[in-house]
Order: C-alpha cells, then structure tokens, then sequence
DNA sequence: CTGAAAGCGCTTACAG
DNA sequence: CTGAAAGCGCTTACAG
C-alpha cells in the first residue's frame, strides 16, 4: 500500500496525499477529511524509509551499548530513547561488544542507516579503531560520548569524575581511621584507570601502602579476588570496588571469612545501582549520578542536534552514599 | 556520497559500483579492485534506506518492551539484537511503556519504519488495543510474543508456564511443613495473574488459607506490603514473591521485624534474576528461564521469517531454584 | 486548492 | 563484462 492507492481510492493526486499526511496548508477541508478517513480505514502508515531518501533525514539515533544488559548502559539509552521518541526519532540501539574491531564495525552499521545523531554509553569506546571509525564514517553528525571523550569537531563528552569519586571514598575511609584500604578494579576501561589513578593519589595523601587488585569484574571475579585479598593481606581494614556488583559479592565472601562489616572491614562499591540499595548490609557507594549523565546527554544531543557547531565536555562530580558497610 | 561519486571516480557506471557493493559475479577482477579501493578511500557506505526502498527490506527487526531498565526485558532483547546482528538485520528496540495506548502507537511506529519482523516482550502487551494494532498494521510479517499470545496467524509465542511455577514453589513449601504460605503479586499483567492461579491452586490442593497481598512491583512495594502483610497475619511462615526484586527487600523487612529467614520464614522469589543470587540471604527462587525462553524468541523468530506460515507456541516450565531462604 | 513531473540513492532486468 | 533506463515510495517546487 502506497500514497498512489490512497490517492486512487479518494480520486485525489498523490501530492495530495503527501499534503495531507504532512499536515500542509492549503487543502480543501473536505478533501483533506475524505484523505484522512482513507487513511485510517486503509490501516496505510507512511514509509518511513522511502520519506527519509527524499527529506534526506533518517530520523533515527544510534546508540552503542557494549552490552545491554549491562544496567549501568541501559539508563542512558532509556533516557535517549524515551526523550527522541517524542521528538519524532527512533532510537538503534546496538550491543556493540568489547573489543574495538566489532565496535567499529557498529559504527559503520550506523553510518550506513544514516542515523541523525550518535551516542556511545561507556568508556570502552575510546579507543583509536572507534576513534578513527567516527572521524572517516561519521564526521558530520553529532556524537555524545557518555564517559569517554575524543579530540573530533563533532563529539561532545559527559564525564564522570571518576577519578575523584574514588579518591574521595579512600579518603573518607582514611579519615574515618581506616589504614589499610584495598581496591578492587574491574577491566582496564579509561574509566577504571581513572578510578585506580584516584586510588593511588589517595593512597599517596593517605600515606598508606597500595593495595590494588583486579578482576574481570563480575560478581564471582569480584567474590574470588576478595578472598585471595584477604588471604595475602589479612590487614586490610577497608575495601573499595570498581562496581557495586562486585562489592556485595565481595561484602558475602568477608562475611563468609567471618569478618564483620564495617566493623572489621569497610566496603564500598562505585556507582548506586539498585543492587547497592538492596544489598544487605546496604551498601555505602561512590555514587556516579548516572541519571543525571544520562539525562545531560540527552540534552546535550537535542542542542547538538539543532545546532552543527555545538560542542562541549561537561564533567559530573560523584558524591558519597553512606549505608551500612561503611 | 552517492554510488554515482564512486562512479565519477572509478570511470565506470552506477551499475557496476552496484554490483561490486553487492559481491555480484560477471565483474573483472581489475574493475573489481578498482571500485573496492576508491569505495574504501573515499569512506563510503551503501544507504540501506535507498537500498531497502528498491529491494522492499529494511533489514530491520522491531522490539517492543515497556522498559528496557528492566533487566527481565533486557535479556530478550538481547539475544534477539545479537542474533539478527550477525544476519544482516538491525534492531530497533522501543519502550512502549505501560499503557495499552502507547505500546499500539509503537507498533503503528514499527509498520512505518517497515521492520521485517516484531517481538513483543511481557505478557503486558497482551490486551485487545496492542492486538488490534498487530492485525490492522503488521499482518503480514513474523511477531514473536515473549510471554503473551494473540489469535493471529502471524503471532507465535513462547510463554513461561508461570501458573505452574508458582504452584510448584508453594506446594514444595508445603511439604517442607510451611502451612501459612502468603503470595505478594505485583502488578496485574496476564502473567501476574497466570502466577496468581498457581498460588490459588496450590492453596486449594494444600488445604490451606489463601494470603493473597498485592503490591507495585518495585523493592519499596514488596517492602512495605510485607510489613502490612507480617502485622495482619503474623501466622505467615513462608512468603512467594512475583519478582525476586521484591522478595530481596521483602527478606529484608522480614530480618528487620527480628523474625528469622528461612527458620521463622521461608521466602521464594521469581525469576532467578541476578538480584536472587546476590543477596543476603542468597534467595530461592522460581527460575522462569529467561535465557532459554529468549533463545527460542529468536530461534523461532529466524524460522518464521524463512517460513511465511510457520506459527508456533511453546511453553517452557519453570524450575525450583532452592538456596538458602527455604 | 490541486496535479504532473522530477528527483532522493539505490538495484536489476535488458541490451550490447 | 558493462551501461542506460526504469522504478522502489515518497516530497516538493512549479504550473495552473
């Protein structure tokens, strides 16, 4: 079913049509009415993808997810979606996975719909492969760049501060008289070097010994290297994690070693996801304020989108969430 | 950058860029080379909209669920996004929200966008509206319904037997002696209520009074209905939740009022979500099998979309998960 | 107020 | 082995 059938039915052009649909002035109220009832009594709905090669305009947003169930990524593709959706776009979500070559690739996937605008959610996509893929195959759309950042005309940043979220944990735990803090780090994103290099600085105010391990960060990753912490380093008095994940199955395997929390060990994990809250004991947490970063990428996409010069990096501060563990 | 530029600068015609983009055979190597070299240096990539006007495909498969924050969501998506990836397929995944009119106007957005094929995830996308919006706008291409079934020649389903996890959750518990188990629903979706026979059933079989208390769905809902539920009927010694989400804060309410878990109460939850394995009490849990469930999604979503007439529904039955709340 | 025609970026029969 | 032309379903200047 095309305008043509419709236009056949309701002994009008398909310009006509065309008009109606598009809500043009300058119809006959009548014609207009006749169109419109066609229409629904047609059950017709206007190709989207025939519109979009004459307006030249997709009216879609990519967005690059490493992983989708990854909660932490899905907040900022809600945020997106939902707010786009109003604005007439439809949001291609994509799990672009981890590694950079199937990261660019994605982007080329995105290139190829011509979407309007592009976001990345995570600092696994700054790397030189995406880097490169977004000057060569999207250089003159706007890119937000959720938690990462690259020096092109075209891509704004929202940061996360993480290298001051964690350092400021360290420091309170220091200051509340731990002095043996260990951390715990996921992979080796930007992000969890920023978190480690906020570490260390602390370690190195705090004039306490470093402590640092890593993990693939998942739960069992983050269980397993707590208890080889502990084994090599029964001191440790405190523990931050790079992930509120790894903190409560951590936080169970110190409860397992028969070790109180906080009492004998502070824990905290980063980020204030639903699993901190529920966490038992509730989890004290480097709150990131993903809702707020998501949200301002959202914004900041809408102006982006409106205006081809527009380019900023804005930086989120995280904040402490004191519960039970600390 | 149009096959016309590539064109321009091979020396050669629309047509034949056309057929190298497209791995056509009948082209000589040189010319082959030539047109692959200069589509690369010049960064070009075919419009899949253009394409998919002439070729009647988009390439495109539709994904409907009401949150994508929802982890149970997330999964099916998922597998669904990973799966049609690697077959040339992108997907667009849409919150369609809550309300029966929103999720029939996402369809409306799906049929626009021409998607090749739909999958509605939740059994909350099961009412006439969504129904009527699948027979008059999409009667013609695959539909999987995660969770939900519909009359419609086109619509396969593949559902949880979500009656039977119940009655199997709250049956054990009778025989493990619980003899005041109490049931904490969330809201009323078809699969809310399918949950709520079991518990019915199970109560009829077991000769035992029906707790039946109802809540939001949210950790604060199954919170606070737990505690209206502890000071109504203080004999209650096992609680079923809807979703492990709520049974998690529910425990913790439990522990709060000093009662015991699983000594004073037995708890079970549904799902077999991450939350369940995380907490603390590590929780039993009804496991749906979300993943087998989303894997058949896309296993008979490949086939229906090869087999114009395939239509199928499949129930997978739920399992007992048991740890260390029963 | 309405229609005929051109064109968006592709693909594919047809011709050579 | 390659090209000219028509057509996919729309929109929009132009003409009337």
């Amino acid at each position: 079913m095309t305008i043509y059938d419709i236009a056949a039915k309701a002994g009008v052009s398909a310009s006509t049509v065309s008009r109606v649909i598009n809500a043009r002035p300058g119809i006959k109220k009548a014609t207009r009415e006749r169109v419109e009832r066609i229409i629904r009594e047609s059950n017709f709905s206007v190709s989207e993808a025939a519109r979009g090669l004459v307006n030249q305009t997709s009216r879609m947003i990519g967005i690059l997810v490493s992983d989708i169930r990854n909660q932490h990524h899905t907040e900022g593709a809600y945020m997106i979606e939902q707010h786009f959706l109003r604005l007439g776009y439809c949001s291609m979500i994509l799990n672009a996975g981890e590694d950079p070559e199937s990261m660019a690739g994605h982007i080329m996937i995105l290139a190829s719909r011509r979407v309007e605008a592009a976001v990345l959610i995570g600092s696994v996509f700054q790397n030189a492969l995406v880097e490169k893929a977004v000057r060569d195959y999207m250089p003159h759309i706007p890119v937000i760049f959720q938690n990462g950042e690259f020096s092109l005309p075209n891509v704004s940043s929202v940061l996360s501060d993480d290298e001051e979220g964690t350092f400021a944990a360290v420091r309170y735990l220091h200051i509340r008289g731990r002095r043996s803090a260990a951390y715990v780090s996921g992979p080796e994103t930007p992000s969890g070097s920023r978190k480690i290099s906020g570490y260390l600085r602390a370690c190195g105010e705090c004039r306490q010994d470093e402590l640092l391990y890593f993990c693939d960060g998942t739960a069992e990753g983050g269980a397993d290297v707590t208890e080889k912490l502990l084994a090599e380093h029964p001191e440790t008095d405190a523990v931050v994690y790079a992930f509120d994940l790894m903190a409560v199955s951590g936080s169970r395997r110190i409860l397992d070693s028969r070790r109180r929390i906080p009492d004998d060990i502070a824990v905290m994990g980063t980020d204030n996801s639903p699993f901190s809250s529920l966490a038992n004991p509730r989890l004290s947490t480097i709150d990131t304020r993903l809702q707020e970063l998501s949200s301002l990428c959202s914004v900041m996409l809408e102006r982006a989108l409106s205006d081809p010069s527009f380019r900023e990096k804005r930086i989120i501060t995280p904040s402490l969430v004191l519960r039970e563990t600390t």
